[in-house]
DNA sequence: CGAGTATATACGGGGTGGGGTATATACGGG
DNA sequence: CCCGTATATACCCCACCCCGTATATACTCG
């Protein structure tokens, strides 16, 4: 697994973060909660954990997860890239849009 | 392709769109730039296009692409659940879990 | 219309990721 | 210690994605 988009591209994964976000959680929970079974529950927390997204500590003999932000920041950084095409100036970009889109052709071109 | 995520988790994807950023591309400019061959680009320009990443136009006998924000833009929504991870506050949010993260085993470590 | 260019699709092959079952390892309590 | 619980790993299999090569389609212009 090579990017962190790899990573989020699976389903279950990225309900597994979603989970998390709102509290750490146990294997057991998860694997409750998001009905999966518990060696797919293991092999995704190991997917995300050596991809830096989540981390665990021990308690008692369970392992309790909880989010890394930093991959899921990496991400954000990337859409950063994008981000203008609709955090503001919306209006002002579409009539840029569409405004190349009926670029004049230098040939006439029936449409 | 059935979501989002898996259409970015493409490196060569990502880099089309990366390169759209900028602006609209013909098919033989993102060829070149990106070194793939021109079935790939028009491979990955269709699995973009259907999933409403870019959309096209046409000039004389080429075609022209750029981004659509809003598959981008539900991305972000995504993201934005997990944005206060990193956003604001975050120093009260590093004592929060650097709390959570202390085992009851005394075995105090710092980042 | 025919040639040339630009783009799209068909097809086969190789690599990989995810699921399931079975088993191994870790840990705590009695 | 030994047992039960909790979690991790091994192994196999199947589906799917991406690539390359070859071919088809679209469109323009002479």
């Amino acid at each position: 697994m090579d990017s962190n988009f790899e990573v989020i591209a699976e389903p279950n994964r990225r309900a597994i973060l979603s989970l998390l976000a709102s509290s750490e959680r146990s294997v057991q929970e998860i694997e409750q909660r998001l009905r999966m079974s518990q060696p797919s529950v293991s092999k995704h927390l190991r997917v995300l954990r050596d991809a830096g997204f989540v981390q665990s500590r021990v308690d008692a003999q369970r392992r309790v997860y909880r989010i890394r932000p930093e991959p899921l920041k990496e991400v954000d950084v990337w859409l950063s890239t994008f981000r203008h095409f609709w955090s503001t100036h919306v209006d002002a970009l579409e009539r840029h849009l569409d405004r190349i889109a009926q670029e004049p052709r230098g040939k006439g071109k029936k449409r």
